[in-house]
DNA sequence: AATTCATTTCGTCAAATGTCGAAACGAGGA
DNA sequence: TCCTCGTTTCGACATTTGACGAAATGAATT
């Protein structure tokens, strides 16, 4: 009863289908899930554990970023049927929508802004400072 | 999202999955979860009502109890597809099973206890104090 | 080795949740 | 109408949960 009680808490919020879902298109790295999310770097920290721990998203870890992706065919049955429900469910979901058309201009800046800024980078002034 | 949001909180506590699983066979009256699960009837009056709202199960009044059983076929796909994901999922499951026992016993009282006895009927010495 | 910076962990707070008991509700029966 | 009794609502309480900021972690770079 576990497995699906970790899978049911982790649907249980709306920050986390909304992860899911952003993940719908392929991996993400976790800052741009926080600029998509507009959360506190910590908050979506915890909002992965969480869906990690039912299953249902892997980490990656690539230097100094970690990219999530949805758990693929390789995972039991239970965590791509629950996928499969949240896909279904929200295929025409307003939020899925709005958050898809936020996500494709994440994904549209340019390279050397790497991961989308929280913060812009500080200037040699700023840095010089205590 | 909250039709979808409103069916995952419902299956994120063990004593709702166990009520969905008890009516898996049909329909049971309240008093029957009560035994079953040995909780408060504020507290399981409350689960069927997360339950009721998620439009995962249906309660029917006759005089003086009240029945409930899943949501038919003519729910929302969504919810069918959640009881069938809750099927599958916990077949096996050893709670489920020892709640099957347990509920066969229940089932097999004699009618006169109609419900199965919270606290037996008060004596007559009983009722005549204060 | 020290620094940088994305991420995680920790501590805290407010809000939501599960549980209970007491009281209210409401349908039948006396 | 009054009583009985299954169920629901209400109020209280402890636990869990989502959120944040501050500090810790750790991989690359300098």
């Amino acid at each position: 009863m576990n497995a699906l009680l970790a899978i049911a808490k982790a649907l249980a919020d709306p920050s986390r289908l909304r992860i899911l879902l952003a993940l719908e298109a392929g991996e993400l790295c976790i800052c741009q899930l926080i600029a998509l999310l507009k959360l506190a770097p910590s908050t979506i920290s915890r909002h992965l554990f969480l869906l990690t721990h039912a299953g249902l998203i892997e980490r990656r870890q690539e230097g100094k970023w970690v990219y999530c992706r949805r758990a693929g065919a390789r995972a039991p049955r239970l965590v791509r049927e629950a996928l499969a429900l949240v896909d279904r469910s929200l295929r025409d979901d307003p939020i899925r929508t709005r958050d898809a058309a936020r996500l494709k201009k994440i994904l549209a800046r340019p390279v050397e802004e790497i991961c989308p800024p929280l913060k812009r980078a500080r200037t040699r002034k700023e840095r010089s400072l205590p």
